[in-house]
DNA sequence: GTCTATAATGGGATAGAC
DNA sequence: GTCTATCCCATTATAGAC
């Protein structure tokens, strides 16, 4: 069961120049890289800090010594990218509320900040941040009880609240509780979506794909703007 | 190969043929119920057999016995209720599909088949049918290159096939991709929801609960079906 | 900071008595 | 079918040389 994982998703952690000018600061990012794709595959059980040290051309002991304990470094992985990206969010929910016209309109904004600036750093942030999505969603997809989701819960739970903020102040006419379901509906097919399970490629037969993420968000943002309309929003 | 062992001996036979029968079934089912709720919250990785010896009050080397390994037990867990679910919601589906009246609350009608139908077991078929639910949405989360997710994919990709197919004869007016990204949607969050992440108990302050799967399919149907809308469904 | 070596533990799996 | 005992290997983590 335990095969080499780059040959069969043909991934790698992020690149870095085989020369090493400054081992020492390079180090501890290559180990984080290497974390990071590793555990965004198979969670954090499912991967140990040799195969880690080893993706990072590194020695065992040197994860130790960088980051203490497998936690640890687990956690550490979350904060490298947590508050920029939950910042990134939360600006781009700004902008949305801005925006004038339609309510649907507005509300496909507040939809779009979230899903579109997450797809943004999937696609065009480079191969680290591609897999700290991946990430991301893995771990909101597991059960709150796991002592390993707490620094994600930290760095996220206000963005969400904002958003439910923002969704009840445009449907005053909306109960607060359908509000939250709707936005819960949004939020879960979106972590469900990026850990890529490869569900969508097949059951298309490759028609769409889980990696075109730009298709997805032009299809995800009008499908659940409408479908709060179902819970009695008007349009 | 599985000798009666009182033969070979030459000790008495009969003594405990009764007892035996009683006793072997049960271990079997014990070791499955105790691997099936361990592994429903921490997945295959986060479980070792040693926990689910312990948990079913049995012997290690039973598991041993009984399943052969690690894997096998995990597909035994998935064999012995995936072939009945999937009927459940397929029978559900086809009663579904006779449905009359407006085209809303036939598609209604579609998505409840799968959704209520899966609730009805995590809520009503006892306390390992809850676990079950919660594994099967718990792998549905994992990517498809994991190989421990295959015994699921055989079992219920034909099921989601028919989904899609009387979603899409439904409404010959959408693209036939368009109702696959719907469909997908609906899917997506499905499978989050009932790995019970507690998330949504967590925003609503718990207002909203996980564990109220029944409150979940009065608002999910609904706000799905109008999803469709936003991908060009005609009511 | 990085290395080799090793401790200490827990993992899956098996043998053989009963 | 169930038990005890054990093998063998992988794991996290640490010690100490350089």
């Amino acid at each position: 069961m335990e095969k080499n994982l780059a040959e069969i998703t043909g991934q790698k952690a992020a690149s870095h120049p085989k020369v090493d000018r400054r081992r020492a600061p390079e180090t501890a990012e290559r180990i984080l890289d290497a974390a990071e794709m590793l555990f965004s595959w198979r969670g954090f059980y499912g991967v140990s800090l040799r195969e880690i040290a080893a993706e990072a051309n590194v020695k065992l002991a040197l994860t130790h010594y960088h980051f203490g304990s497998k936690e640890n470094l687990f956690s550490a992985v979350i904060d490298r990218r947590a508050a920029d990206h939950a910042a990134r969010i939360e600006r781009a929910l700004e902008q949305a509320m801005a925006v004038t016209g339609a309510r649907r309109e507005r509300r496909e904004a507040i939809l779009s900040a979230l899903i579109a600036t997450i797809v943004d750093r999937a696609m065009r942030g480079g191969p680290g941040w591609k897999n700290y999505v991946r990430l991301l969603a893995f771990v909101a997809n597991h059960p709150q009880e796991e002592e390993y989701v707490s620094p994600f819960r930290t760095h996220y739970d206000h963005v969400i609240h904002d958003f439910v903020d923002a969704l009840s102040a445009l449907h005053p006419e909306m109960a607060a509780l359908d509000v939250q379901w709707g936005f819960f509906f949004f939020q879960a097919a979106t972590t469900h979506i990026l850990v890529e399970s490869g569900m969508l490629d097949r059951q298309s037969g490759g028609a769409l794909l889980s990696s075109d993420l730009d298709a997805l968000v032009d299809r995800m943002v009008p499908f659940f703007a409408a479908g709060f309309m179902g819970l009695g929003a008007g349009d």
